[in-house]
DNA sequence: GAGTGTGTTGAACGCATGTTCAGTATACTA
DNA sequence: TAGTATACTGAACATGCGTTCAACACACTC
C-alpha cells in the first residue's frame, strides 16, 4: 500500500531520498537540513521523517544506496578492464550527484565511507592479483598496501575532485576532466615518475609488518530495505 | 599591551587557536562548537569571539596558521629531497593536530583548502621540472597535469588517512603507518603498475587542451596578524 | 587618585534546527 | 457504509547554536 497519494513516476520516498543524495552532496551532511530536502522534494519536513525516522536515518538510506549503486558501476567497470572507477562512472551523466555524495561522504568520516574504503581494497587486491596473473599489472613487492594505497589515490581524488576540476579550468565531475585526470593518472601508474629505484631502495629497507590488520569485523549490510523505492506508483 | 592576565607561556589567543584546531580536527568546523573551543582552552566563549569575531574569523585564523606552517615544513621537505609532505612532516609529534586539521579542512572545502592546492600544485610543477633536470624524474607529456594529479593524490591520501591507517592496523597519523604507506606509494611512484603501455596509449590517443586555466585571481594573503601569538607574555 | 584601554566573564538573546504530535485525506477491506 | 491503515501536513516544541552586551578586573598614563 505505498503511495496512496503521489501519482509520480517514483516513490515518494524515492524523491526524498534522491533530494536528499543531492542536498548532502552539495552541502554536506551538517549544512543540509531536513527543510530543505523536503522542498527540493516537495514534501513537508514532517513527511521527511515520518519515512526515515531521523535526519541520520535519511543519511542511512542514501549510503546504502549509493554504495550500493556505486559497486553495481564498479562490477562493471572491473569487466570492461579499468581499473578506474572515476573513468567509468563519469559517462553516466545521472551517477554525478552519487559521485559527489560519495565524495562528501568520504570527507565526512561516514560509517559508509569505512565500509566502502574497506570493499575497494578487498576487491583491488582481488583484481590486481588477476592483473598480476594475466601479465597485466606489475607484480608488487607488498600486494595488500599497494592496494590501500591506490585505493586511497582513487577515492582522495575523488574527494578533490572539485580542486582538480578547478586546475583544469573545468567544472567538478565535468567529462573532459574526468579524461584528462585519468590521463596523466595512466601515464604515472604505467611509467612512473622516479627516474631511478634510489628512493624506492631507502624505503625498501624499512622493514615493516606486510600483515593485514585482524578480520574487519564488519557486518555486510544487505540492501533490502527500500530497494523498490523506484517502483512505479499506482 | 596584549595579554595583561594571562601568565601562561602562551597568549591566551594563541591557546585558543590551538584548541580551536585540534577541536575542528577532530570533529570538523560545523561539529565543533565554540563553547567547546572556549572549555578546551579555559576560557569563557565570549572571548574566543572577542578575540576572532566570530567563529568563521576563528578558522580563517587557524587556516592561517596551519598553511603557513605546513608551507615552512614543505620547504624542508624539498630541501631533503623528499616530494611527500606527509612523510617529511610525520616526524614532528606536534605537527598531527596540524595535519589532522588539513585533512579536514580539505574536505570541508575550506578557502583555504583550495589555496593550499593550488599552491602546492604551482609548487610541484617547479620542485617536478627541477627533478627532471636534474635525472632524478622522468620526463612527462603533460606535465601540469601530472602534477595537479599527484597533488589530489597526496592530499587524499592525507584527507583519507584514517582509513589507510586502520587497513594498516594501526592508529591514524602513526609514524610506522606514515612510512608503510610511502614505502608502498614510492614503488607504485617507481615501477609503475601497469605492464604494458596499452592503457596509456589509449588516453593519450584522447586529444585535450594542455593548457593551464586562467591566472588564478587569488589574492595572495600575508601572515602578519597573530603571527607573535606565541609570543612569551610578560 | 582619576581616567582610559584591554582582557575577561556570565547571562541572556535570537535564531535555526531536528523532532513531535494532533489531525486530515485518501485508499483499501469487509 | 463503517473501519482501518497509510500518506501526508501545519504548527508547535525543545534544544543547541553563534553572538551580543553590560559589567568587572587589571595595567598603564597622567
Amino acid at each position: 500500500m505505498r503511495s496512496t497519494h503521489s501519482t509520480e513516476d517514483r516513490t515518494t520516498r524515492a524523491r526524498i531520498r534522491d533530494a536528499a543524495i543531492a542536498r548532502f552532496g552539495e552541502s554536506g551532511f551538517d549544512k543540509a537540513t531536513v527543510r530543505e530536502i523536503a522542498a527540493a522534494a516537495g514534501v513537508s519536513p514532517a513527511l521527511v521523517l515520518h519515512h526515515f525516522g531521523s535526519k541520520e536515518g535519511l543519511r542511512a538510506a542514501c549510503d546504502e544506496f549509493v554504495v550500493a549503486r556505486f559497486k553495481q558501476g564498479k562490477e562493471e567497470a572491473v569487466r570492461s578492464g579499468s581499473t578506474d572507477p572515476l573513468a567509468a562512472l563519469a559517462g553516466y551523466a545521472d551517477a554525478v550527484p552519487h559521485l559527489r555524495y560519495l565524495s562528501r561522504a568520504l570527507g565526512d568520516g561516514t560509517p559508509a565511507a569505512a565500509r566502502l574504503f574497506d570493499d575497494m581494497v578487498r576487491e583491488s587486491e582481488e583484481v590486481m592479483a588477476l592483473g598480476v596473473e594475466a601479465g597485466m599489472l606489475k607484480p608488487s613487492r607488498h600486494p595488500y598496501d599497494q592496494a590501500v594505497v591506490l585505493v586511497a589515490w582513487q577515492l582522495g581524488g575523488l574527494v578533490l575532485f572539485e580542486h582538480v576540476a578547478r586546475r583544469f579550468g573545468g567544472e567538478a565531475f565535468a567529462t573532459e576532466v574526468a579524461a584528462r585526470y585519468t590521463r596523466a593518472a595512466v601515464e604515472v601508474l604505467t611509467e612512473g615518475t622516479f627516474a631511478d629505484t634510489r628512493f624506492e631502495d631507502a624505503w625498501e629497507s624499512v622493514d615493516f609488518v606486510d600483515e593485514r590488520p585482524p578480520p574487519e569485523g564488519r557486518e555486510q549490510v544487505d540492501v533490502t530495505d527500500g530497494s523498490d523505492d523506484d517502483a512505479v506508483a499506482g
